[in-house]
DNA sequence: GGAGCCTGTCGAAGCGCTTCGACACGCTAT
DNA sequence: ATAGCGTGTCGAAGCGCTTCGACAGGCTCC
């Protein structure tokens, strides 16, 4: 293995030397400069991180928490994941990975342990029990979600109020009055997760301003849970002509269910979604939906942290304004007889 | 922050005792031992990890290269990853988040600068261009995928030799004699990616074993694709009343084109599916499938690795067998009249 | 009863890097 | 000419930990 050491003596010159062209935080002039530089290269020298961060008390290392659950909205994580994976690599950071399992342990370890630089938190509760761990210490961290009390924190999240509130304009501007919520799993309402009570809460305002009825019901997601959910909408509302979908995984169960009971979209029931594009444009109907911008929040996640990292920026909370993009899934309501 | 040394004199020992303590590597007297936990316990000490890599040349860290692309088999990499994550810290491991964006470069970056004890590779190519300088290296590696010359590699993968076979044999063995194959995106194959072409190997052994007709169309997953794939099918091979697909974001979209030509499943055709359990269970018809135990996968894969580091284990090629689960998709063939 | 052997502890020498202060040199400004 | 300054380089002191050899003390064994 290579040293900084070695390099030096190549390039005959003294390690410190050797340090700051590679960090460039002392001036070094062209010559000495380029003759370290061949060194380097001539040698094949990398740093060797463990010295570095030891020296440096840096580890360029973004730890991402992640949610353990497997079971839903997991193709938005992974997006996010990778975008925040490829962001930090573009600001010479790595990424340690740390499932939700650990809970509000894995916080302590990585900051006591130095592991990581920074922090970002995925899957943020309302009320997450990991954000008075975040207070008190002095990493920097960002959430993507949006907690109860962003009092101290930096957050990023798509505007799932606003999300909320535009499904509903558009569906009232077609005229219908009677919608339907199909959202996430009941267990996600259970956890007080933030985005999904945000877009409920943004979806009730919006429907009682403009005097629409709004029935909401969790879904599991799947043919089976949707079959059930459904039904039970019908029954009791059986005048719905809108929906809002809240829910990847039962996206497609609803409209082959719509199809099956003889309900064509979008003339007779208009769908909207919230989920990521691809959903929407790959789904049997193409949809009108208000998609989750999951690279976006990737990257302005990284770019807050590195911001913070680098004694830029403070405390501030980045909500995306939603859009909504209408497809062939939305249309004006049925005229009543 | 609370170093080695303060635990040290706090519990009146020496570091190199304390060190010893946290190790094992050495016997320690119980009384001893139990003073320098309380220590630790009442000082709140956490090892710091960059001193420790550097004194140890050991970083506890195992990085993981993920594909960059989020357009193909998202949740089964997903599931791998959390899979890897938590098995590893089982382990005492960290897990360190690579995207295939750097490609070979990160291989290099990361043996060089010991930033991680070993590596696991998903997404492999059948030639992998990672592959020659995880050879040259004595860095540890586990492939998840199997590439085509596994000489000193260890690799953990289903048997999709075998899967393929499974299915087909299942078609036939209900009496069907037209098999269509629906595969991934064109472009997975065009990348020679490991899974899909032995999947395809084994399809179409068995079924020239077997005397079956086998038809393979790679598709882009989605509706639209869909339909036009389906269609080319029914075209070329109008008595097709057996389906193998390997593409989750095409089977929805298979299922609802079926229904919408009046073609009945099981009745007319019968479809089998290679994807996990989840989209099986899940789908508008319960699928028959050869499920992706993606779990196993990541948790086998960490197993190696592990065993690898620790001195046991050597290089060995690990295929699970797959499992065929029959649901609701598949039936006896139609009787032709 | 001394040689030999565990067992438990300690001191010291690094691991490879960053960073601070020092300093030599060649300027410009007086 | 000389003080004063900026520029480029070096030496040395750690960063917090692991690990090796040493050794004290209490064994067992012949």
């Amino acid at each position: 293995m290579v040293t900084l050491a070695e390099v030096a003596k190549h390039a005959g010159v003294s390690a410190s030397t050797v340090s700051y062209v590679l960090s460039g935080k002392r001036s070094i002039s062209t010559t000495t400069r380029q003759r370290v530089e061949e060194s380097i290269r001539k040698l094949g020298y990398h740093p060797n991180a463990g010295a570095r961060a030891l020296a440096s008390s840096r580890s360029n290392i973004i730890a991402l928490m992640i949610p353990l659950r497997t079971d839903m909205y997991v193709p938005v994580m992974m997006e996010i994941a990778i975008a925040v994976a490829a962001g930090a690599r573009t600001h010479g950071y790595d990424i340690l990975l740390l499932t939700g399992e650990e809970g509000p342990d894995a916080v302590r370890r990585v900051t006591g342990s130095g592991l990581a630089d920074a922090m970002i938190l995925m899957d943020v509760e309302l009320d997450d029990e990991r954000l008075p761990l975040l207070r008190g210490t002095h990493q920097p961290s960002v959430l993507i979600g949006l907690p109860a009390d962003t009092e101290g924190l930096t957050c990023v999240d798509l505007d799932f109020r606003a999300t909320g509130a535009l499904c509903v304009e558009h569906l009232a501007r077609l005229g219908h009055r009677d919608i339907a919520v199909i959202g996430e799993a009941a267990a996600v309402y259970e956890r007080h997760t933030g985005f999904a009570e945000r877009t409920l809460d943004g979806l009730r305002t919006r429907a009682r301003e403009l005097e629409l009825r709004l029935l909401h019901r969790p879904c599991e997601g799947g043919y089976d849970a949707m079959a059930v959910t459904l039904a039970r909408i019908f029954d009791e509302r059986p005048g719905t002509t809108g929906f809002v979908v809240q829910n990847e995984s039962a996206v497609e169960p609803l409209l082959a269910l719509l199809r099956q009971q003889g309900r064509a979209v979008p003339e007779d029931v208009s769908v909207v979604a919230v989920c990521p594009e691809e959903v929407a444009t790959q789904a049997s109907v193409r949809l009108t939906s208000v998609s989750v911008p999951a690279q976006e929040m990737g990257r302005r996640a990284v770019e807050q942290l590195v911001a913070k990292l680098d004694g830029r920026g403070s405390d501030e909370v980045v909500l995306l304004a939603p859009e909504l993009t209408v497809r062939a899934s939305s249309g004006p309501a049925p005229v009543r007889p």
